[in-house]
DNA sequence: TACAAAGTTCTCCTTATGTTCTCTTTTTTA
DNA sequence: TAAAAAAGAGAACATAAGGAGAACTTTGTA
């Protein structure tokens, strides 16, 4: 269990090592994260050595390494920045982690894998899956899980007019569907999209 | 049996872990609950690990840790089945849930979102996140952030020639690039996408 | 080799947090 | 309605976490 600087002074050595190759010195980690002495720096790094996510090689100077060590209790990663073509990589320096927890967990959601391609161009491809988040009501734009005619069940966007609804699909080979709003039932909302390689 | 305030207590931890990745403290509990006494929190917080909800690591700060199953909860959600445009809903009865940890945590991981069009047709959009995973080797058709001249970045997928290497962005606007192999250095894989709406 | 830069080892300090009490009030239940 | 359980306040204390910096050793380099 790592206490708050310690996790800080972990992130931004891997921030540090993602972006320039080669880990900071113990006075670069104090400028980064506002500590002025070194001493205390080096003996948080002892720590996370200590906790195993850290190892040293040899005495050399910037000779810190990451162990690839991580957490799996919950569902945080390290974020290295923005990536652009044909740029360095941006780091954030507010945004040292992302927490996928946070992000798509939440008491009224579930997951569906998706079939298909009607999605495609809203870059939801076949075999990804998706979050729904349970609800009856959607606004304009949202992707929806929609049930119509109480049988068959879809994956589009919505957008509705007056007393019929219209479900565009994303894909240029297929033709949006328009429906009375009577025979299409809302099941949840589209909230995120996760695809594993 | 958990008394009102146990459960409230509780919920207020798992909420607060969910968020920010580490446990509150006991000031901070009695704050989200409007508690003024944190010996009182300490109280509630000691029944609660008595009865097995929580563990305590030591006298660390920030040491509550959730048990069984409420910490499984914070990794998993319910899945509901396969959707395809035009069919109900297809359930997967040896699969009830899934388990974002298995999916997208992993060594030597982690974050970068993306900035631009260039991989639209691999599903992977301006603004979303992608896993990436440390490694200097990649096969053909990975999706790689690659580090050209030691200078700029970009994601692209891979595809190697003997000493040469093509990068090829999936969007049709725009043409591959082909440099010699020793221009060329892999800093990752993408081993997962993901987006939030 | 001499010097600068970096790492190591200390000591001393402040503050935030957890722990342990006692006493009181409110709610539930027999 | 009396007793028990639950909820609450807060003081006093112990200790983990965070921080500064001096003095020293080791490593890299001009």
């Amino acid at each position: 269990m790592l206490t708050g600087l310690e996790e800080k002074i972990l992130q931004c050595i891997t921030r540090y090592i993602t972006q320039n190759g080669h880990a900071p010195t113990l006075v670069e980690i104090g400028q980064l994260l506002d500590i002025k002495s070194k001493g205390t720096v080096h003996r948080y790094v002892d720590s996370l050595i200590d906790k195993g996510h850290l190892q040293r090689s040899g005495r050399s100077w910037r000779g810190l390494r990451l162990t690839g060590e991580q957490s799996r209790r919950l569902l945080i990663l390290p974020f290295a920045g923005r990536i652009a073509a044909g740029k360095p990589i941006e780091a954030i320096p507010e945004q040292l982690e992302i927490n996928f927890s946070d992000m798509l967990l939440g008491e009224d959601r579930y997951v569906l894998e998706v079939k298909g391609d009607s999605m495609i161009d809203a870059g939801i491809l076949d075999r990804d899956l998706v979050i729904v988040r349970e609800t009856q009501t959607a606004n304009n734009g949202d992707i929806v899980v929609a049930l119509i005619d109480n049988g068959e069940t879809t994956l589009k966007k919505l957008r509705k007019h007056g007393d019929r609804v219209e479900l565009i699909p994303a894909n240029q080979t297929m033709a949006p569907l328009i429906y009375p709003a009577d025979r299409v039932h809302i099941q949840g909302v589209v909230v995120g999209q996760v695809r594993s390689y």
